[in-house]
DNA sequence: GTCTATATTATGATAGAC
DNA sequence: GTCTATCATAATATAGAC
C-alpha cells in the first residue's frame, strides 16, 4: 500500500479515491513518478494501441528514457494490467459512491452520471481497458501475469454485476420491465462506453457541455429499460 | 473487380453480397485463396490484436507459410485495411437490405436485427473492424495507406448514417422521442455492437438461440429510442 | 532515480528456387 | 502460387555508469 515504490509486482499508485487531480488529461500535476509513468502510458497505448506503443514512446513522452518507466515497472505488460486495473478501480468506487448515496428510485440514473463522467474524465484510461483485457491474456506467460490478469477480470465483473443489481431492484421495485438482467447489464454498459471510443474533449468546451451529453447517454440508457410492457402498463 | 488477383493495392474479395458461405467462423469452406487469407487475418487480429498477431500467425493457421499471405497482400496493414473494409461492406449491404425490405414502422427493428445477425455470425471480422480503424491510422505512412484509411471511415459513416436516417424518420412519425440523432446513433450502435466482445457461440448452440438473443439485445436498443416523453403520450 | 549503452529476439518484408 | 532462406529493423529488457 505504499504510494511509491519500485517494481514490485502488482502494487500500483494509490486508491483511487486520493485526489487524482486531472488523472488522464492533465499533461502536469502528475501525482507521483510511477503514477506519472502510468499517465503516459495510457495516453501511448490509447493512441497507438498496446501491440504498437512501445516503451520507448512511453518515455518520450515524459521527456525521459527506457530507464525511468523500467525503474517503476517490470515489463510492458504490468504496465497495461496497472492502467486497467486504475481504470477499473475509478470508475467502480465512483460508481459504487453515486449507487449509495440516496434512494433507489434515482440510482440507476446516479450510477450511469457517474460512470460516464469518469468514462470522459479518465478517457485515457478507460479506453485502453477496453481495449480489450482478453486480448493480451494470451500474451500472459508468467504464473503473475496469469494471475493479474485474472484480478483484472474480477475487477471487471464486480463493475458489472453492480449495474445487474441495480436492475433486478428496479424490476423488483416495478420501475423496469422485466429483462435479462445480466445481458441487459452488458449492453446498456457497452451504450455508456461507446462514447470512449468517439469523445474528444473540445476546446472551450464547458462543465455545462459535459453533463448535457452525460445526460443524453444516460437518458438513452435508462430508456432501454422500460420494455413496451411498461408503456402498456402490464408489470410482470 | 476481379475475384482474385494477387497483391495490387486495394481490390479484394468480392463483394460481400455473393455466396459467402461461413465467412468468419468457418474453418474450412474458404472461398477464394485471397479470402482464405482474409479468414485467417480476421481470425487472428481478432485474437491477439494487431498489433501482436504476426503475419507468421495467420499463415501458421492456415497451415502454410509467409509466402502465401504476401503473394496476396503487400503488407500487414494492407491486410487489416481489407479485413475492416469486408466487414463494414458486410454489415452495411445487410442493413441497408433490411432497411429497404418493409414499412417505415418496423424499418428499425429490422436494421437492428440484420445488423446483429451479423455481429454474431462475422464476429472476426467486426472485432476487428471495432478494435479501432482510428488507432492504426497513425501507423499510416504512405498516401495509399491513408487514402485506404480514409475509406474505411467513410464507409463507417455510411453505415452509421443509415441509422441516422431511420431515427430522424421515426421522430418524424411520432414513432420515437425527440433526440439528438447522431448521438442516439452512435450510442445505439455502441449497444448493438457490444455483443461483438464477449459472445461466444456455445456449444449445441441453435439457430433460435441466437435469434433470441438478438431479439433482447434489439429491444433493448428499440426502447432506448421511445423517451419518456412517449410514456406520457406528450409527443414532440 | 535516471541515463547510456547493449544483448537478444521477433517480425515485417524481400529474393529466388521449385 | 507456394516455399525456403535471408535481410533489416525495431523493440523488449538488462547492466552498469553517474
Amino acid at each position: 500500500m505504499t504510494p511509491a515504490e519500485p517494481a514490485a509486482g502488482a502494487n500500483a499508485p494509490d486508491s483511487p479515491d486520493a485526489a487524482r487531480a486531472e488523472a488522464a488529461g492533465g499533461r502536469e500535476g502528475a501525482r507521483s513518478p510511477r503514477e506519472e509513468v502510468l499517465d503516459a502510458a495510457a495516453q501511448c497505448f490509447m493512441e497507438k494501441g498496446f501491440g504498437a506503443a512501445s516503451i520507448d514512446d512511453v518515455a518520450r513522452r515524459m521527456g525521459a528514457t527506457k530507464g525511468r518507466v523500467y525503474h517503476w515497472y517490470r515489463s510492458k505488460l504490468d504496465l497495461f494490467v496497472d492502467v486497467v486495473r486504475y481504470s477499473l478501480e475509478l470508475i467502480h468506487d465512483q460508481t459504487a459512491a453515486a449507487a449509495a448515496a440516496g434512494p433507489p428510485e434515482g440510482r440507476m440514473a446516479r450510477m450511469l452520471r457517474a460512470h460516464l463522467r469518469s468514462i470522459l474524465r479518465d478517457r485515457p484510461y478507460h479506453r485502453v481497458a477496453l481495449q480489450g483485457v482478453d486480448l493480451h491474456l494470451r500474451a500472459a506467460t508468467t504464473p503473475e501475469q496469469r494471475e493479474a490478469l485474472a484480478g483484472l477480470i474480477a475487477l471487471r465483473d464486480r463493475h458489472q454485476r453492480l449495474f445487474e443489481k441495480a436492475i433486478a431492484e428496479g424490476v423488483e421495485l416495478g420501475l423496469y420491465a422485466p429483462c435479462d438482467v445480466p445481458l441487459t447489464a452488458r449492453t446498456m454498459l457497452a451504450a455508456a462506453n461507446g462514447a470512449v471510443f468517439w469523445y474528444r474533449p473540445r476546446e472551450g468546451e464547458t462543465e455545462a457541455d459535459r453533463n448535457e451529453l452525460i445526460e443524453k447517454i444516460a437518458a438513452y440508457c435508462l430508456h432501454g429499460l422500460h420494455g413496451p410492457a411498461a408503456e402498456k402498463g402490464e408489470k410482470a
